[in-house]
DNA sequence: CGGCGCACTGTTAACGCAAACATTCCCGGG
DNA sequence: CCCGGGAATGTTTGCGTTAACAGTGCGCCG
C-alpha cells in the first residue's frame, strides 16, 4: 500500500480511499492511484481489513460426506446464496458423525475468521456436545441442534406422509420402508413419519430394513424386500438407495411397479432416468440453502435474536412410473 | 487477549505463548492462562494471526456447478486433504463457463485470504483471460490452464481409449459417442480420445450426439441413438448421461447389451445400481484432490517452481453388465 | 557470600488497513 | 482584498497478534 501511494505520489490513506471507492477523491488523483495498483499488482490484505472491521465477509459451513447428493446440492445453493450476498463459504467436512469429529470440525471452523456458522447434518452430535464460541451466529439443518438455534429444513415429516399416502391411495395395503441410519436426524423423521401415516391408515407397520443413505446399501437392504413376496411398495428413504433397491427387483425377476411399487425422496438428477423413472419426493435444496444464508446474515447483519426460528420448506410429490396399483389378488 | 492476561495476571505476551504452546511457560501460570481463555471464551484473532504472519491456512477453490457428481467428488478429497494439512478450503462456484464469470470468481477469490488458488474446470476461461495476482500459486484440473499451471487430472485420454478398446475387442464394429458440451475440457478430451482410438482401429467414427452431462441431456440425445438400428455400442463422457441413454433405450425396446452396450466414464455410485449395472471408467477423484492439495502446499509452504508439473491420475476399467459381443448379424 | 547464568516473564514494535481528526488549498461572497 | 467554508488530502492511532529484545529473580558454583 505505501507504495502504491509512493509511486501515486499520495499518502496511503488516499490509496485506501481509492481502493474502497471512496467518492472523495478527485478523478485525476483515482486514476493515477489506480494505474499505480496495477503495475504493482496490489490488492488490498483482507487479513488487515477483517482485523480492522471485525468482519470477515466468510460463513463456515460444516457438513458429512459432501459428496452425497443432498450435501453437495445444498452446499452448492449455500454458496451461489452467500456470493449474491457478497460472502464467501469456508466449508469442513466432518469425518464420521461421531460427536468428537463433528466438535472438532466445529472447532476449527469456529476459530477460524468466520461471522457465521451454517452446520447440515452434525448428525449424533448434541448441542452440549460442541462448545460453540459465544455470540457466533449458527443456523442448522437437519440436525440435532434444531431446536437450539434458527433452523431450515425441508419437511421431511410431510413429504415422508405423501408418499406413503400416494401409496395407500393406490390400494396398497402395506407400505415397506427402507430406511437411513438411524444417527441421522432426517432418516428418523421420514422414518417416524411412515410408521405414523401406516398407524393412521390402520396398517401395522413392519419391520424396516436399513441402509447408510448409498445405493450400494440400498441394494443390500433391498434384497431382503425382494425376496419377500408379500411386499408390493416400499417406501424408500432416499432416491439412491431406491435405485439400489430398483436393482435388487429387477434381479429378483419383480416387475416395476407391477409385482412392488417404489417411491424415494429427494428427486435427485438421476431419479427421473433410472428405469423404470422413479416416483419421488422432490427436496428444495436451492430454497433451502437460500434461506439457511439470510437467516444467517440477519443474525451477521443486524444482531436479530432468531433462536426460535424454524423454517419448513415444503416438498413435492414428483409422479413418474415406479408406482402403480398392486396386482389385484385373486 | 488483555483481559485474559489481567485476569491471569500476566501480560499480553504469555497469554500469546500459552496459545501458541511454547513451552517456556511455568506450568503454574500456563495453567492460570488457560483457565482465563476458558473462562472469558476467548480464542485468537486468525486475522490479527494472519496479518503478522502473511499466511492463512485457507486455499480457495473455483468449481462450475458444484453439484456435478465429479466437482462434488474432487471438492470433498480436496477438502479432506487440505484439512489433513490444517487448511481449510473456500468455496467459490461459477454461475456460468463464461469467461467473465470465471475472472469474476477468480478475482473474489484471489483477493480473498488465500494461500493457493485450485481451479476445477475453467471450462471456457483461458489464461489470458484471468488476472491472476502475481505470485499466488495456482493449480489446476481439467481446465485450459493445464500446461501453463501445474496441473492434475485423470487421464481422459487413456479412459476414453480403454473403453472404445473394450467394445472393438468385444466385436463390435463401430462405436458411437454420447459426448459433453463443448466448451468442457475433458469433454474434448474424451471425443478427441474416442475418435483416435476408432481411427486406430480402422473404423470411421459416426457423427456425435451431445449432452451437456446432465442425465437429462443423456435421455434427450440418447433417443436419436436408441432409434437408430445400426448403433450397437455406444461410449457415454459420463455416467449420468449414460443412465439417461440406458433409459432411452429402455423405452426404445433395445436390449442392453443384447442389442446395444453401454460404457460410461465416472464410476459414480448410482453406476452399479442401474439396470442393467453399468460399465464404466472409474476416476479416482479422492486421489486428484490429495494430488491437487499436495502440490499446490508444496508451492504455498516451500515455494517450489512446478509450472511444468502435470500429473495424470490413471483410471480403471469397470466392467459390470452393460456390455457384451454384438448380436452375431446373420 | 558474591556473582553468573538460566528460566521465566514483560516491553516494544510492526504487520496493513481505515476511522477520526488535522491540514491544505481554492473558491466565492462581503 | 480578506475571510469563511467546503473539498481534497494527509497524519495519527489502534485493530490483535507475535518476534525480538529487555528485564527479573533464583539457584548454584567458586
Amino acid at each position: 500500500m505505501m507504495d502504491v501511494a509512493a509511486l501515486a505520489g499520495v499518502s496511503a490513506q488516499t490509496v485506501s480511499r481509492v481502493a474502497r471507492g471512496e467518492a472523495t477523491v478527485r478523478p485525476g488523483t483515482a486514476r493515477r492511484v489506480r494505474d499505480a495498483m496495477e503495475q504493482l499488482g496490489y490488492s488490498p490484505s483482507r487479513a488487515a481489513r477483517a482485523l480492522r472491521y471485525g468482519q470477515f465477509g466468510t460463513v463456515g459451513m460444516v457438513a458429512h460426506r459432501l459428496a452425497r447428493t443432498g450435501e453437495s446440492r445444498t452446499v452448492e445453493a449455500v454458496v451461489e446464496a452467500a456470493q449474491a450476498e457478497g460472502y464467501t463459504v469456508t466449508l469442513v467436512d466432518v469425518a464420521s458423525p461421531e460427536p468428537d469429529d463433528v466438535s472438532a470440525a466445529v472447532a476449527r471452523l469456529s476459530h477460524q475468521d468466520i461471522d457465521g456458522l451454517i452446520i447440515v447434518r452434525a448428525e449424533t452430535a448434541t448441542p452440549d456436545t460442541l462448545a460453540l464460541p459465544a455470540h457466533l451466529p449458527v443456523v442448522v439443518s437437519d440436525s440435532r441442534f434444531v431446536g437450539h438455534h434458527p433452523a431450515v429444513g425441508a419437511d421431511q415429516t410431510g413429504g415422508a406422509r405423501t408418499a406413503v399416502g400416494h401409496l395407500l391411495g393406490l390400494g396398497h395395503a402395506c407400505v415397506h420402508h427402507l430406511a437411513g441410519p438411524e444417527d441421522s436426524t432426517p432418516a428418523r423423521q421420514r422414518e417416524e413419519s411412515w410408521r405414523k401415516a401406516l398407524a393412521e391408515a390402520g396398517a401395522t407397520a413392519p419391520e424396516v430394513v436399513r441402509g447408510d443413505w448409498s445405493a450400494a446399501s440400498g441394494y443390500d437392504a433391498g434384497r431382503a424386500l425382494a425376496a419377500d413376496p408379500r411386499v408390493t411398495a416400499v417406501f424408500a428413504a432416499n432416491d439412491e438407495m431406491a435405485a439400489g433397491l430398483i436393482r435388487a427387483l429387477h434381479e429378483a425377476g419383480r416387475a416395476i411397479p407391477g409385482d412392488v411399487s417404489v417411491v424415494g425422496f429427494d428427486d435427485i438428477d438421476l431419479s427421473a432416468q433410472l428405469w423404470p423413472p422413479l416416483t419421488t419426493i422432490e427436496q428444495d435444496f436451492a430454497e433451502i440453502g437460500r434461506r439457511l444464508v439470510n437467516l444467517l446474515l440477519r443474525q451477521v447483519r443486524d444482531a436479530e435474536d432468531l433462536a426460535d426460528t424454524h423454517e419448513v420448506v415444503p416438498v413435492r410429490l414428483v409422479e413418474r412410473s415406479s408406482t402403480a396399483p398392486p396386482r389385484s389378488t385373486p
